[in-house]
DNA sequence: TTGATATATTCTCATAGTAGAATATATTCA
DNA sequence: TGAATATATTCTACTATGAGAATATATCAA
């Protein structure tokens, strides 16, 4: 198998980092026509609409058809699924102080063990 | 160019649904020998050792050599910046309830005023 | 040493992404 | 109708993935 599409879940979709800027740029700013974010990104507009094309077939993103433009929108919910998976390990890094001293601790094991085995 | 390696960074890694599920198991269960994680997971070994050798790269997870097993263990800060990237967007979705009920008030008012002024 | 165990590496194959250039489609305007 | 604007789609080329099978490497045990 290959590696699984960008359009198989929002994790896939927002590897690639100028899906981000796109995000981050409508979270900013609002909802934006397709123009508007070639303008503010610099970017050609086929990569554009291409990457938007990723966005919206995974949920991030929804259109609007506004004359001849389409005006995209964030749908930050479908983001949640990845906050709360990484959510659970939050504590993991608030806690860095215990963990630091509690690997401290196991490495003086290690070296005393190594000692008395030499 | 293609699509951006793997081992770019913990979003590349992070997407292969596998790779989560190892990092959520040396979560829960603390370090691991790889062949703990390969009967936990029930993958083939060379998948597994695969795997963890991404997750490494990345430094999600760092290896310590015990005689002839390896053991992985989760470093989990390498997981801070996708969530503080995440984080920015918390507040769509936990104060969705907040803003209905703003929006709905705010709606009331307005009626208030109306009839008010009828 | 020899064999067994634990893990990593290599190779092949099928799949698909991304950029870039070119082109197609749809909509508005004169 | 015809031109201009806004956006999407197609095509090519290169790269890399991930599974699976086979093999290599390292360590332990007898």
């Amino acid at each position: 198998m290959a590696r699984a599409p960008t359009t198989t879940d929002a994790f896939n979709a927002v590897a690639e980092p100028r899906r981000r800027a796109i995000i981050d740029l409508l979270a900013r700013n609002g909802p934006l026509a397709v123009g508007a974010i070639v303008a503010a990104l610099s970017l050609p507009q086929p990569t554009v609409s291409k990457h938007l094309g990723v966005l919206r077939e995974v949920g991030i993103l929804s259109v609007e058809r506004l004359g001849q433009q389409r005006v995209y929108r964030l749908q930050p919910e479908e983001l949640k699924t990845m906050f709360d998976w990484l959510k659970q390990y939050e504590q993991f890094w608030t806690h860095q102080l215990d963990r630091i001293k509690e690997r401290a601790e196991r490495k003086q094991r290690e070296a005393a063990n190594t000692k008395r085995n030499a």
